[in-house]
DNA sequence: AGGGTCTATGTAACCGCTTACGGTAAATCG
DNA sequence: CGATTTACCGTAAGCGGTTACATAGACCCT
């Protein structure tokens, strides 16, 4: 491999000049500049990232850190590739890199052992990290907020942290549930009940917290026994649904926390002999790949997944390179209307009365 | 940020040793390995990744090369995160990163320019990686297969690259392929059709040579009109099904050679009045997500998706130690029976006569 | 002509760690 | 008991860049 010495020597300047040809052009000769880059060309020269980050204490690489949940082996993220792709494409054009961490081993709390050899906290220190994006993954909400006490830039997803250099990117999560159960609402469904996400999650609270918004606006007083609590998983969906079916006065309708979760319900109401969407109109929320192919097609509220990942990028270079921190962003979401929901179903909704409370 | 250097002054030896105290600890004395390691300790101290990577000429990063195919956008990988949680999990076993890289701009080629920073090329020689994990996206095989003669060692994921550290890993897509048709044929069918990947992809050419075999193996001759390319997304199986039906003798199952296309086959077949597995077996490939929602639940080919990433890691790591190549590694594949092929379907196969060329 | 600017470049220290080499003292050997 | 090995550790030379500072010439001004 050509160093800038050989570059140097072969060009009868000093490695000073080579260098400042890569990092600050303008303050050398147009003659000098074309023969150096001549030169490195021809050696097919390849600067040192190494040398290059020891002596300037920094690195182009930005950290990811993404576990699957230890608590909940089996766990997906819903929209990790899209993530990926926006996240991978923004920091590019900034010529920074993604590194991905784990929050694995002892290295949850700040100051981590330094036997271990891959966790987040002890890599960003290792490696000089310029930054941190942080995927949560429902267990390191509290390690994630130690973190960002730490004044080191860092982004997370979907938890709001807090700190000198931190901030998040998350959904309008409370407005996605919101239009969710006002479409419902608007189809003139009045029992409606809710399948939420694991307690203490936040995107789940935020939903419920639209979900009760949307109702009171409506006129409809929320009920505690049409809120079940569920795990964003599948299965519990199936469960939440059975729950609310035995209930004396069953909802007509169940806007699900997750996609995962009304595919549960779906399945449980079909077990149960119900037709969706005219017996049991359904909302989910994520719009993965599956709540397009399901029968019915899920009616579901969409997140802006690409936009998570640019929106992350984008704040992370402007903590790098500015100081302070930078404000919270909340993507929008969307209500895509498709089957489960009743919403131009010919057959009609078949229960609901007027709004009363 | 505490150095080497200053817990030597503190500990009242050289730099010499406390870098042999993370390195070779047997070659220093217990008391002052402990003495250091305490010092070391209290102050927090972190080795430079940086310094290391510069002076013993390698580091602990491996690079995947990952790019969302720009000839097909919104192609997604069918599990790219089973992948790299078995490949993140492998490699930090071995104290080994992934460095997320991209085959951007004009870096395609091994003499890529020195200007391109994203690129994977560059990157490897930069950031001196130990290895690259490949995965093909389609359209880079041969950038690939130019970059594995180089001998920097690397291992590709379904494209089989050669060169004196490169090898690969694949699923066994001809018997997956082969055990698909032939429990077609089991079923009674006879007229089974394919839709293939695109032309030259080989996990596609291995999967239409699996049904050719198959086929033959039950003395069924293949028909080439029965063999219709697509090119792995939903909307190639909707048109090549459409194709298919418009035959004189329009197949009675297909084995579509992704789920993707299986799923834009059904729905074909429901949008041409047929009905599914009683009208048209149908077998996908993969077993991705989806399969096992849509209505019919697919039956598929399940790829061992997590073994990818773990075979990956393995191989690559075994390749940075030691010196030469690893073998081919190919994962085995197996059939998941649902519903889609008509398997247990109490209306039994309704069309098929005995097999006969 | 002397002093001040500006431009272009060289000199050399430094970033933090690894490691070849050499030295010292204790242990072992014939 | 002198010679040789062994265990332990320090010295110092890198690794390949960046950058503060110094220098030298060209140019401009009074």
């Amino acid at each position: 491999m050509a160093t800038g010495r050989e570059i140097a020597q072969l060009c009868g300047v000093s490695v000073a000049t080579v260098s400042r040809v890569f990092n600050q052009p303008e303050t050398v000769n147009e003659e000098t500049r074309e023969r150096v880059l001549r030169v490195a060309k021809e050696l097919d020269y390849r600067p040192n990232e190494s040398a290059r980050a020891l002596s300037t204490k920094q690195s182009t690489m930005i950290g990811l850190v993404w576990d699957t949940d230890h608590r909940r082996p089996g766990w997906r993220h819903p929209y990790l590739q899209d993530l990926l792709i926006g996240l991978k494409s923004a920091l590019s054009a900034h010529g920074y890199h993604l590194l991905m961490l784990a929050t694995s081993g002892d290295s949850r709390e700040v100051g981590a052992s330094l036997a271990d050899p891959v966790g987040y906290v002890n890599m960003t220190r290792r490696h000089h990290l310029g930054g941190l994006v942080l995927i949560d993954s429902g267990s390191d909400a509290a390690a994630f907020e130690a973190f960002a006490q730490s004044g080191f830039p860092c982004v997370a997803l979907d938890v709001a942290v807090d700190g000198p250099r931190a901030t998040y990117v998350t959904s309008d999560n409370e407005g996605g549930a919101r239009s969710a159960v006002q479409h419902l609402v608007g189809l003139g469904h009045s029992r409606i009940a809710t399948i939420t996400g694991p307690l203490g999650n936040q995107p789940s609270e935020a939903r419920v917290s639209g979900y009760r918004k949307a109702l009171r606006e409506a006129g409809v007083e929320p009920r505690d026994d049409y809120v079940v609590a569920g795990d964003f998983y599948r299965a519990s969906g199936t469960a939440a649904l059975h729950r609310l079916l035995a209930l004396d006065e069953p909802p007509t309708a169940v806007f699900a926390a997750s996609d995962e979760m009304a595919v549960g319900a779906l399945l449980g109401a079909r077990a149960a002999g119900l037709r969706v969407p005219q017996d049991l109109a359904l909302v989910g929320f994520d719009d993965i790949e599956i709540a397009s192919v399901v029968d019915p097609a899920l009616t579901t509220v969409a997140q802006d997944k690409p936009g998570f990942g640019v929106a992350a990028a984008k704040t992370i270079m402007a903590m790098i390179t500015g100081a302070g921190r930078e404000e919270p962003v909340v993507l929008p979401t969307q209500l895509v209307v498709r089957d489960s929901c009743g919403a131009g179903w010919s057959g009609g909704v078949s229960v609901a009365g007027p709004a009363g409370g």
